[in-house]
RNA sequence: GGUCCCAUCGUCUAGUGGCCUAGGACGUCGGCUUUUCAUGCCGAAGAUCAGGGGUUCGAAUCCCCUUGGGACCGCCA
């Protein structure tokens, strides 16, 4: 391509940074680095009631944990800001006097309240919604009088009635009639100009060459288009995206879905990695079998004119199988990494790093059982503390009783107790040697063990809880086991 | 109500006129490995390709209609 790629995100800091909002800058991303070109973040702050300084700091945290790196914006800089629309005001302001001057846009003074009734009239009607057009016709002299008077004024851009195509690079070509749009404001009566219109200036001013964003915003296409004519704008070209769903069909919502890139995925344990993956999968396919990449996979293989159209729905199972999928191959020393941000018990901190090796060891055996990070501390405590309290009535393994449960428990003790060189292998040779001898199942002495070791219903094997656990550790377990086992009959 | 978009297993999807008696993945179920739970491996069920009309020797694939779902129609983005 002979222009210069340029693309954005646009994310308004109303909100937690969004899962939605990712999945598009995902997409932003990689077809920016694709095409060697340049990716962008804006932060759409001009709505000065929702914003929060607090929301651009969780969208600016979640987009690095993702490893979406900005070529320009806020931290970066870059040739083309300031990147807060809060900044650019004066350069908004100028425009909108100039279509002013132009007779392009005419000031309203429509209050709130007329405006409901309009709509809701013609709700009522069953007429489409929308903006009669009231003052447009305003004389000079009425204009004049009104704002004597102190009247708050929106500036609403005049639309002439006209067929407008979008060229969209996922849907093709999408045909509107804006005759059915009226005349939309592009600033509010406080002084503020609208995202519509923000929207269309900055992405001139910063040359980009891509508007890739939801398809709820197809429509608003056609009328930035219309814009960009009244303020003689070059368009971007233009791609929207197919929605994310709840499995209802619903839109997913912030006030009951997970839906908090940093809340719901980062903090509860999910892999940026996994997490990309995923997201790539809803709505784009290679054509192949192959769904496993890694971001830098994703760069070369993505291809724009592979996403789909059609929506998708979000299944959190596969983003789980998936998150699993990723902790099994990871190296036992990057899951450490991992992991220690979720232990929250000093001791097992302190222990962890006073004893990397054993931290190593344990996590290891619990690697293939994990889906989350999260799931890390409750399943490896078992290293760190011997089991407090479980039924006795557990340490029966399957279809045996609690004589033989007694008797396993003393054959292990003894035939443990005379191993000089603790491993896996020799635990296992004892265990299994001393089953055959004393008439026992191998399961019977293996299971009853375990859980005098653990506690648990689900843990690692015998043989490696023996040898994490070391000789004494594991004594000391099985003895207390076989106090708490005299009280069963 | 209007405008626009979308439509293949429960879910994500492959498929661009014959290779499709529709492929893969998640999930589900069964088996093997086995001391539990996982992992791993093997296998099964699961889609009259929303429905109906065309076009064609031939359609999941092209056209039309119907139905269903969704988005937008804000001084939110």
């Amino acid at each position: 391509m002979a222009e210069d790629i340029r693309v954005r995100i646009a994310p308004s800091p109303t909100g937690k940074f969004h899962i939605g909002t990712a999945r598009t800058a995902l997409f932003n991303y990689l077809f920016a680095k694709k095409n060697e070109g340049k990716f962008i973040l804006r932060i759409e702050d001009t709505d000065r009631e929702r914003s929060e300084e607090v929301y651009t700091k969780d969208i600016v945290e979640g987009l690095k944990w993702l490893g979406l790196n900005w070529d320009e914006g806020p931290e970066v800089g870059g040739a083309y800001g300031p990147y807060f629309q809060q900044e650019r005001l004066g350069i908004y302001e100028e425009y909108t006097e100039q279509l002013l001057e132009e007779k392009k846009a005419y000031k309203c003074f429509c209050t709130p309240e007329e405006l409901d009734k309009e709509r809701a009239e013609q709700q009522a009607n069953h007429q489409p919604p929308k903006y009669s057009g009231k003052c447009r016709g305003l004389t000079q002299e009425q204009i004049e009088q009104n704002e004597r008077a102190g009247k708050p004024y929106a500036i609403r851009f005049i639309i002439e009635p006209q067929s407008i195509v979008v060229d969209d690079l996922i849907r093709g070509k999408v045909e509107f009639d804006a005759g059915l749009f009226g005349d939309f404001p592009i600033v509010r009566s406080d002084g503020t100009p609208l995202f519509i219109y923000t929207n269309v200036i900055d992405d001139r001013l910063m040359e980009i060459s891509h508007v890739l964003r939801g398809e709820e915003h197809l429509a608003n296409a056609a009328k930035q288009i219309i814009l960009a004519q009244g303020l003689n704008f070059l368009n971007p070209q233009f791609g929207h995206f197919p929605l994310i769903f709840n499995a209802d069909h619903s839109k997913m919502s912030k006030r009951k879905d997970p839906v908090s890139v940093n809340d719901d995925y980062r903090q509860k344990g999910f892999l940026p990695e996994a997490l990309l993956n995923y997201m790539v999968l809803l709505g784009w396919s290679s054509g192949t079998d192959r769904e496993i990449y890694s971001l830098h996979d994703l760069i070369s293989e993505f291809q724009i004119e592979r996403v789909g159209k059609s929506p998708s729905i979000f299944d959190p199972e596969k983003l789980l199988w998936m998150n699993g999928y990723y902790i099994r191959n990871y190296q036992v020393g990057d899951l450490a990494e991992g992991a220690k941000g979720f232990i929250k018990d000093p001791k097992i901190l302190a222990a962890a790093d006073k004893e990397p090796e054993f931290f190593l060891q344990t996590l290891a055996s619990v690697q293939d059982r994990l889906k989350k990070l999260d799931e890390v501390e409750p399943m490896i405590e078992l290293f760190y503390e011997p089991p407090k309290d479980y039924p006795v009535s557990m340490l029966v393994a399957k279809k045996s009783t609690a004589e033989r449960a007694k008797k396993a428990l003393q054959v292990a003790a003894k035939a443990l107790g005379d191993i000089k060189d603790f491993s896996y292998d020799s635990t296992e040779i004892a265990l299994r040697a001393s089953a055959k001898a004393n008439d026992l199942k191998d399961g019977e002495i293996l299971w009853t063990v375990r859980v005098a070791l653990t506690g648990k219903e689900a843990s690692p094997g015998t043989f490696e809880l023996l040898e994490i656990l070391g000789k004494p550790e594991s004594l000391r377990r099985i003895e207390t086991a076989q106090r708490k086992i005299k009280s069963l009959k």
